[in-house]
DNA sequence: CTTTTCCATGTGAACGTGAACATCCGAACG
DNA sequence: CGTTCGGATGTTCACGTTCACATGGAAAAG
């Protein structure tokens, strides 16, 4: 037998008092782990609430602590594996920690659509956010609605902003880069993403940065929208010239389109071309020739992400976590230089 | 210069009231759309709340409707596309209908995992649920509960469970597996998903179906769990056999790899095996041969099912939209039978 | 033995909003 | 011209929780 047939109304914190005979702030006081609580006490009270199958409200306490315990995640993903896997990884984080994450997604990159997006976010109370999108926009609408909610950002360029996580994407384009050129390519294209993301513009340093210490000639960028459909056409493009011998990707759904193109073309990856990604996404080493990559731990990257707004919010010194240096993958896109191409 | 130096606390709905010198009753009126407010008074509201930058307080506002305006999404994903693209698509039309979204997702798929996402969407105090997770056991799981919170599911078996969104997957995967068949292959593979999951299930039966009806020998189908890992090794079993001449993969991810372990088994696809597999991911396309598959919009699932959820809130006729179906992609990896190998 | 302190608990108020009911006023109706 | 009605607005209360403060008693300190 039941012990109380609900009549409607949930049970509240008075319920639980009235049946365990305390008064409602006892109960609350259990709720809370308040340290000044008998162990009797607190046991009839968690009997009681068990009884009655109490369940704390979430707005009822959120009204009168004014926190929301929930954190808002801004994204611009339609699927891809890296953003999806981060934000996966922060929503468990998140869970664990007692938070709640609230995602709004980028339809389009515009001011207005970022705006709407963050308005959403705003409405439901967010106590701080995270930013997967493109930062540099963002920052601005940020900075120009003036909101004063802390915010994380995903990827920075390696100069530790402190509100920035620290992935070496520099470091990792440098290493895709020198791979390359280690391999003895001279003429390596960068087949870039939008510049108005850190990751883009960062791995693009790196890769100048490589091939600037190596003195080699720098061929203009290929701006992409991270899309294996634009590596696919920037192929088409690039096999048409054919004055490069290497590739450097800045993720790998455009360095896959890219291989595709080059094989329509007629052109042999790795023997004509040599083509390096970064992410890592797990297609990548079963396409063919698996591809040599830049492997990112996205988990780790939420969980941090989370963790270093969690701290934030806590008012906590920042502990700036070591940097994550994401790490060469090398396979079968990636070989060394043709002589025949070379000299073009 | 601005209005008021806001002194600590957050204009309230008292604040524009006392602004506009109407009653707090009054502007929350406005605020809802009242239709009892002339057209001056409420301009004058509207101006106050301007003034002040009101915002409207959710956890008040859910405190005391007791709704939340929060839907949550039980997933099951590690940032395949598929599901993250529904997702992204459940939250676009979740923001524009006015609610907000959130998502629990499952590490593992042990009912004690499963229990603990329920608990988590349940103390957010979601109005309602969109399972994209092995369906069954999640079934059980939300029996074993007794919740009463309404719940649609994202994909079915084709019988019209009302709760269940109708993407026809048996018929989708029945029109790969003809499509084989009528390339004149006998000995087809079925690389099936996650049997606790209905679209695994769904593309089985669909397979199953058509290989029956065209009288055909069925194999026993292998069971994977979705990754390009596990076609890998699923293609590196099967091509010690070799007593089949196709292989249809229950998504695009088992079909990657399984060409893959083809490869390298020096199996040429389509020549010798013929592969289909199911979802037409973006890199489908873009592999080699590229993929033939059979194309779903996860978007439009996605969307389908919060108007679903959002009707069965509203307690509306439950206005089943018609059937999605599933269209076949026909690309290079699929090709006639090669008469060496039907024999084998 | 008195005073202080601290622990365990209780009491009342406040958070910002919407619902129910009340009130006022002018228009329509008889 | 009185009565009724409904539109526009105000008043009061309730939602479920935490916070600030109060209280009583026992232990510690003098």
């Amino acid at each position: 037998m039941s012990p109380e047939p609900q009549k409607g109304r949930a049970p509240s914190i008075r319920d639980v008092a009235r049946l365990a005979d305390v008064s409602h702030q006892t109960v609350s006081r259990v709720l809370n782990g308040h340290p000044s609580i008998r162990d009797e006490t607190r046991q009839r009270v968690l009997d009681a609430m068990e009884a009655l199958k109490y369940r704390p409200n979430r707005a009822a306490r959120a009204l009168v602590t004014s926190r929301s315990r929930t954190i808002g995640v801004l994204s611009a993903t339609t699927g891809e594996y890296g953003p999806s896997s981060s934000i996966a990884a922060i929503e468990d984080a998140a869970r664990e920690a007692g938070y709640f994450v609230n995602t709004a997604n980028l339809a389009a990159s515009t001011p207005a659509a970022i705006v709407d997006a963050l308005k959403h976010l705003v409405l439901q109370d967010v106590e701080g956010l995270i930013v997967m999108a493109p930062q540099v926009r963002v920052f601005d609408v940020l900075a120009g609605m003036a909101m004063d909610i802390p915010y994380v950002s995903l990827q920075s360029t390696g100069q530790s902003d402190h509100r920035a996580l620290a992935v070496d994407q520099i470091a990792g384009a440098r290493a895709a880069t020198q791979h390359l050129i280690d391999l003895g390519h001279h003429e390596i294209v960068h087949l870039a993403g939008p510049q108005d993301w850190i990751e883009a513009e960062a791995r693009m340093r790196g890769f100048l940065d490589a091939i600037i210490d190596a003195d080699l000639r720098t061929h203009p960028p290929i701006l992409g929208d991270w899309t294996a459909d634009f590596g696919y056409y920037a192929g088409r493009e690039l096999s048409r010239y054919r004055d490069f011998s290497a590739v450097f990707a800045a993720n790998d759904l455009m360095a896959i389109g890219l291989m595709h193109a080059f094989r329509d073309a007629g052109l042999d990856v790795p023997h004509d071309v040599s083509v390096v990604g970064f992410d890592d996404i797990p297609v990548a080493q079963h396409v063919s020739p698996p591809l040599t990559t830049v492997h990112q731990e996205f988990r780790e990257v939420g969980r941090r992400a989370v963790a270093l707004l969690l701290g934030e919010l806590r008012g906590e010194p920042v502990s700036q976590s070591e940097e994550i240096v994401p790490a060469l993958v090398v396979r079968g896109s990636s070989g060394p230089v043709h002589a025949a191409l070379v000299h073009y």
